[in-house]
DNA sequence: TTGTACGCGTTATCAG
DNA sequence: CTGATAACGCGTACAA
C-alpha cells in the first residue's frame, strides 16, 4: 500500500516569518492586516522577513476564524455561448469594489455537474452564489439559497424564491424596440422564432411580449410564430425559417429570440434565394459578439449585460450584509442595435 | 464606529452532528470519510443527524489539515473568444476523474487583476494552476509555478520555465495541413495574415510554420504576408486583406492565424466585391463556433481542444504528485475541418 | 508596543 | 469500535 501522496510542503507561515524578524506572531498579524499601532521599524523588519520568506497569508486559515472569504461563486449555465461575457465582466468590476472576488465554474450543461459545483462552493463557504443563465441549474439554485446569499440573473422565466434577488434584462421592452423599429420600416407581417426551456413555451417572456406588443401595434392578424420545443440555436432557427418563409404569404421580418437564431433564418435566407434585407429583414437578440461580424452585421437587442452584471453585484453585496432584507426583481432597460440586416419592407 | 458585519451565523459542525447522534466527533469524521471501520447502525444514525441538521463539511478546515483543496485554478487570458471552451471542457473532465475541480477566473485582459486573481488562488492553496492563453499573464505565471504545481496552454510562442508543463496544438502541423489543401487546389499565391503578441513577431510559431511550409511546396518565390503588431482580430485581418487585395498581383488564397482575423478577411472580400471561394480562398484556425455558423462555414484548422484540455489535466495532476520531475512539453495534433470558403484556385 | 492563550472545524493519533 | 488530545495557520482579546 502506497502512502496517498502526503501533504504538500507546507510553506511560510505567521510563525516563520515572525522568527525570522524577531518578533511574535501577533506583531505579524498585525503588520499583514495593516494596523497602525506599530512602529515604522518593526514594520519594516517584518515586511522584510515575509517578502525573503515569500509568505503569504494562508485565506483558509484566516477565513476559518473571520467566517468570510471574500469571495463568490459563478455559476455559468452554458459556457459556450458567450452572452454571459459582458454581465460577468460588469459583476466581477463591481464586486471588485467590494473588495470581493468572482470565482467561475462551468457545469457543462450536467446537472449533476452544476450539482457537485455548488457544493464545492458551499464547501469553500463562499460568501455568496450567482446563476447566471437558464436552465439546468435552477433546482440547484434553489438548494443553495437556503444556505447563502443568491442572486439569480437571465433566467428565461420568472423565478420567486424568497430571499433570493433577480435581475433580468427587461424582455417586453426589448422586443418592444425591435417591433417599432419594423414597423417603422413598413413591415406588418413580423413572425416570431424562439425555442423553449423544459416545454413551458407559456412561460417564454419574449414569446409573451411578441404578442403583446403586436396586438398594442395592431398587428394581431399579422401574429405568426414558430417556437421549438427545444433551446434556440442556429438549426432551431433555420428549420423554422424555412417553414415559415415556405408559407403561401411569407412574412417579410423574422425576429429571433436570440442571435443564435437570427444565424440560423440568415442561413436559410441564403438558401432560399431570399435577400436580406430587400426581401427579408431579421433580427436578433443579445448583442454577441455573432451579430457584431461584419460579414453578418445583425440588427439585435442589447441587453446591456455590463450594467446587469453591476447589479448582480449591488444585490449580492446587499444581501450578504443583510441576508433577510426583502427580495429585489431588478429590470435592465435594453437598447436596438440596427445594423444591416434590417431594412424597408418590400414594395416599399 | 459600525461593527464590520459580524461573522455569518456559523452552520452545523461535526460536534453539533455527533452532539444530536448521541456519538463522539471522531466517528462522525470517519463516517463522512466513508470509513469502513463502522457499524451500519452508527453510520446510519450519524447521516441521519447530518441530514437532519442540514450539516456540509467545512472544507476550509478540512484543507487547513490536509494540505490540499483538490481544486486547481484556471486562469483564462480572454474570456470573450471562445476558442477556449472546447479546452475547459476536456480539462474540467479529465480533472473529474482525479477528483479535483477547475476554478475559473477572468482576468479582463488587465494584468493587474490577473495578478490579483493568482494571489488570491494561491491564498486559498490550490493544488494547481492552469494559464489558458496568450499575452497578460505571463509574468503572473512564471512567479505562480515557483509556488504551486503549473501547466501552461495555448501560449502562442513556446516558453521553457523549470517545472512548467506545456501543452499547445501543433502550429506546423495545422499551417501544413492548410497548405497541402489549398495546393491540392491548384493555388500558389497563398498569403500569410496574423497580429502578434509584445510585438515578438519573430516568435509567432504559425507564421514560421507557414514560412518553412510554403518554402517545403516550393513556393517560396510566393511567399506573402502581413502581419500586425497588435494581437490579430477582425478588424486586423480586414485591413490586412484590403491591402493584400490591392497589390498587382493578388493572392488567390489568404491564410488567417485565426477564425476571427479569417471572418474580417471575409468582410474585405465582399466590400471589394472577391467572391469567395471562386474568387479567393480564406482559411482560418481555431475552429470557433464562428468559423461553424452556416452564414460563414469557414474552413479552418481544428486544434482538438478537448484533446489539449485532457492533457492538461494529466501533466498537472502528475506535477501535484511529484512536483520536480522533468517538464513536459506537449504538442497535440490538429485537423483540418473544410467547409466552404476554400476551393479551387481561379482558371483552373 | 508586545507576548500569551484560546478558538475556528477538521483530521490524525493513540490509548481505552 | 470509541473518546480524548494535538495539530493545521491565523485572528484577537487580554495581560504584561
Amino acid at each position: 500500500m502506497e502512502k496517498k501522496t502526503g501533504k504538500r510542503a507546507k510553506g511560510p507561515t505567521v510563525r516563520s516569518v515572525a522568527e525570522r524578524a524577531g518578533v511574535s506572531k501577533s506583531l505579524v498579524s498585525l503588520v499583514m492586516n495593516g494596523s497602525k499601532q506599530v512602529s515604522e521599524k518593526r514594520r519594516d523588519e517584518v515586511l522584510k522577513a515575509a517578502r525573503e520568506l515569500g509568505y503569504r497569508p494562508n485565506a483558509l486559515a484566516r477565513s476559518l476564524v473571520s467566517g468570510r472569504t471574500n469571495t463568490v461563486g459563478v455559476v455559468i449555465s452554458n459556457v459556450a455561448n458567450p452572452w454571459w461575457v459582458a454581465l460577468e465582466r460588469g459583476l466581477s468590476e463591481e464586486l471588485d469594489r467590494h473588495g470581493v472576488r468572482a470565482l467561475l465554474a462551468d457545469p457543462r450543461m450536467d446537472p449533476e455537474v452544476a450539482d457537485g459545483l455548488v457544493e464545492a462552493f458551499l464547501e469553500l463557504r463562499v460568501d455568496g452564489m450567482v446563476f447566471l443563465g437558464t436552465q439546468p441549474v435552477e433546482e440547484v439554485a434553489r438548494n443553495a439559497s437556503r444556505v447563502v446569499p443568491t442572486v439569480l440573473t437571465s433566467f428565461s422565466r420568472p423565478i420567486e424564491l424568497p430571499n433570493v434577488d433577480c435581475v433580468n434584462v427587461d424582455d417586453e421592452k426589448g422586443i418592444a424596440l425591435v417591433l417599432e423599429h419594423l414597423c417603422a420600416l413598413g413591415h406588418r407581417r413580423i413572425a416570431y422564432v424562439d425555442g423553449s426551456d423544459r416545454l413551458v413555451t407559456s412561460d417564454n417572456a419574449r414569446l409573451a411580449a411578441y404578442l403583446s406588443q403586436m396586438e398594442r401595434l395592431g398587428l394581431s392578424a399579422e401574429i405568426r410564430t414558430d417556437i421549438s420545443d427545444v433551446p434556440l440555436n442556429e438549426d432551431v432557427g433555420y428549420d423554422a425559417a424555412r417553414r415559415l418563409l415556405g408559407a403561401e404569404v411569407p412574412p417579410t421580418a423574422i425576429v429571433a429570440g436570440s442571435d443564435l437564431g437570427a444565424l440560423g433564418i440568415l442561413a436559410a435566407a441564403d438558401d432560399l434565394g431570399a435577400r436580406v434585407p430587400q426581401d427579408l429583414s431579421v433580427t436578433g437578440f443579445d448583442n454577441t459578439r455573432l451579430s457584431s461580424i461584419r460579414h453578418v452585421s445583425l440588427t439585435t437587442v442589447d441587453p446591456n449585460g455590463r450594467e446587469m452584471g453591476r447589479l448582480v453585484a449591488q444585490c449580492l453585496a446587499g444581501r450578504i450584509e443583510s441576508p433577510d432584507r426583502p427580495r429585489r426583481d431588478e429590470l435592465v432597460e435594453p437598447s436596438l442595435v440596427v445594423r444591416a440586416t434590417t431594412g424597408p419592407a418590400p414594395g416599399r
